[in-house]
DNA sequence: CTTAGCACTCAATAAGATAGAGTGCTAACA
DNA sequence: TGTTAGCACTCTATCTTATTGAGTGCTAAG
């Protein structure tokens, strides 16, 4: 177990060189306020911390950085809960100052002001679809051959999808199948669409419409897509300010690593609700080994829609970012959920 | 003028140094096989080049470089016309190969490898929607306070919005107003719909409906924002693979310009026919110091649409990059035209 | 247990030294 | 008169070497 003075100590490395990004030498610690004992006791504590695992140095005679385990334990017990400044508050607020009703503008805002107010890098996974109920199906018939298919959620999400249509068709067929596809199929989940179709609704449609087959399996593909949850980005390069990234050869593995956004979505797909802080290596991607990622949920009513990240270097200002994802996240909860639940 | 001899070496030097990206000196030059005279002549006619503004020295005892000057001549005059590898043709041939319906994803699909092909940046500036014409309006209403406007253009394009309704209105009153709507604004340009709105309908929506005009502001407001153009981007940062940007500072300042995408808008936006090249500070941007832009646009029939974009440094391989654009472009127009034309 | 003192280490910076690629100019040559 | 060999000169890039300063570990005294 670590005495008062080895945490304090700890917690004092940390968030200096939080603050500085320059290993913290026994001397300069001592000369601060607040600490009575001499830079030969802090050494000696120093040691045992970094034979603890706690700290690293960069070579033989430097001062100390935090490890990961370190900046672990910083995390987990040391972080002192941060007071958001008046402008930070005012700032995060504005993003719902006007009223808003797109969800997609909101995310990309809230992105926007994060990474601005951070100087980090945001990444803002947007609501799923897939668990989206069907308000309603529309059919647009663009020429002979091709036709829209528009689906609005209840959420009041709307995809689109060109498909082509039997030429043999006639306008008022469609017009038929589209009446009772929305009455069946009001209310059932996105993805579970094109297998209630085939089930359900094909015997019915084969009653009323003539070649139905053709047109249902081209509709029913069409609908079965709804492709993955969208990814926001906000302050992609804000990275090139850290000091640790003056590097060419690190900018570019991130950069390429935020472009790649499948390992995005590997990072931020599986989130259980709350905050999160992975650090460094924890996030399992090479990429990110000297990065850290705060992760937060937002959710429509009681249920969890989405999440919203913070990516900076290991040596970062959790306390606050926290703070920030925190608020955000509730704001964000309660618009959306102020939004779509009146339904 | 310049002297057969004079272009001969010019082009030797940009096509050098346009492979190598070192300054090319005069005794290497005389080294290549096609070349006849020794280095001391080629010092001289160099030597003129520079006084006559075509090449630069970086510094007093180096080789020369191509001045912007140079590049333009180069362009303009010397360029031979690039054989294009089959393996390049069949690259850009499969953006075509699945039948592919949406707009969007043809034109991600070609920015993305267009930028593998080049290793430079992609940049694509999709159709406006604004001179598209109005094919349907449909509102789907999600609780009492709140609507979706949906539009679909003649070309398949589909915007919507959420908006507000008065609380008091009935569904039925929408449905009669969304009739009148699409009868009276069938064809109509979406840039000039709320100004129709306005002007003709409401009189006779006053008729038909009770609170009308309340809805009515709302809902020609909600249809006057298409907005802008959307921009695609390939390869954002391919540009850190190109030796002139092994410097941080020009990294930075270059993809933060790519990131303000309203440079992006002002340097693609005015886009005569055909294809054009902007070399350094002919595109009046700071962060372009560097880097040179090679437009084409792209048609449906006739009405030019789009433009698409290569970014990449001055030291460009300006010939290859031309045969590229210039296929893809046209492949973009007959595809797209294909698609959208048979109306 | 704490601390002053000292020898030692390493990174960062600056200062020479050297090699190499390249130029400009001059004079000889065809 | 145009071309070329030769030479002195310039500048960059790279390698060495020296110096400084921040910092450590260890020892011994308080």
């Amino acid at each position: 177990m670590l005495t008062d003075r080895q945490l304090f100590i700890l917690q004092a490395i940390i968030d200096d060189f939080i603050r500085s990004a320059q290993p913290v030498g026994s001397r300069s610690l001592s000369k601060k306020e607040d600490i009575t004992f001499s830079s030969a006791t802090i050494r000696n504590e120093m040691a045992d911390l970094e034979e603890l695992g706690f700290l690293e140095k960069t070579h033989t005679s430097s001062g100390r950085i935090p490890s990961e385990k370190g900046y672990r334990y910083y995390v987990d017990h040391l972080l002192s809960p941060h007071q958001l400044k008046i402008k930070d508050v005012e700032l995060l607020k504005s993003i719902f100052a006007e009223k808003i009703y797109e969800l997609e503008k909101i995310v990309q805002k809230s992105a926007k002001i994060l990474s601005e107010l951070t100087s980090y890098t945001t990444i803002v996974l947007g609501p799923g679809v897939q668990e989206n109920k069907l308000r309603r199906l529309q059919i647009v018939p663009l020429n002979k051959e091709t036709a829209i298919a528009i689906i609005v959620t209840d959420t009041g999400h709307v995809e689109n999808k060109m498909f082509s249509i039997p030429p043999s068709l006639d306008v008022n067929e469609i017009e038929k199948m589209v009446n009772i596809l929305n009455e069946r199929l009001q209310g059932v989940p996105l993805m579970e669409l094109s297998d209630k179709i085939y089930r359900e609704v094909a015997v019915l449609l084969s009653r009323h419409i003539k070649s139905y087959d053709k047109l249902v399996q081209n509709l029913a593909h069409t609908l079965d897509v709804p492709g993955h949850e969208k990814l926001f980005f906000g302050g992609k390069t804000n990275m090139l300010q850290q000091p640790e990234f003056n590097d060419l050869d690190k900018i570019k593995t991130l950069l390429s690593m935020i472009d790649q956004e499948q390992d995005m979505y590997k990072l931020l797909s599986k989130n259980p609700a709350g905050i999160h802080v992975k650090i460094g290596r924890e996030n399992k991607i090479s990429a990110m080994e000297n990065c850290s990622l705060i992760t937060a949920s937002y959710s429509i009513g009681k249920e969890q829609v989405g999440t919203i990240a913070i990516l900076g270097p290991t040596r970062m200002q959790y306390s606050r970012v926290i703070s920030l994802l925190d608020l955000l996240s509730h704001d964000l909860t309660s618009a959306l959920t102020r939004l779509y639940q009146k339904a």
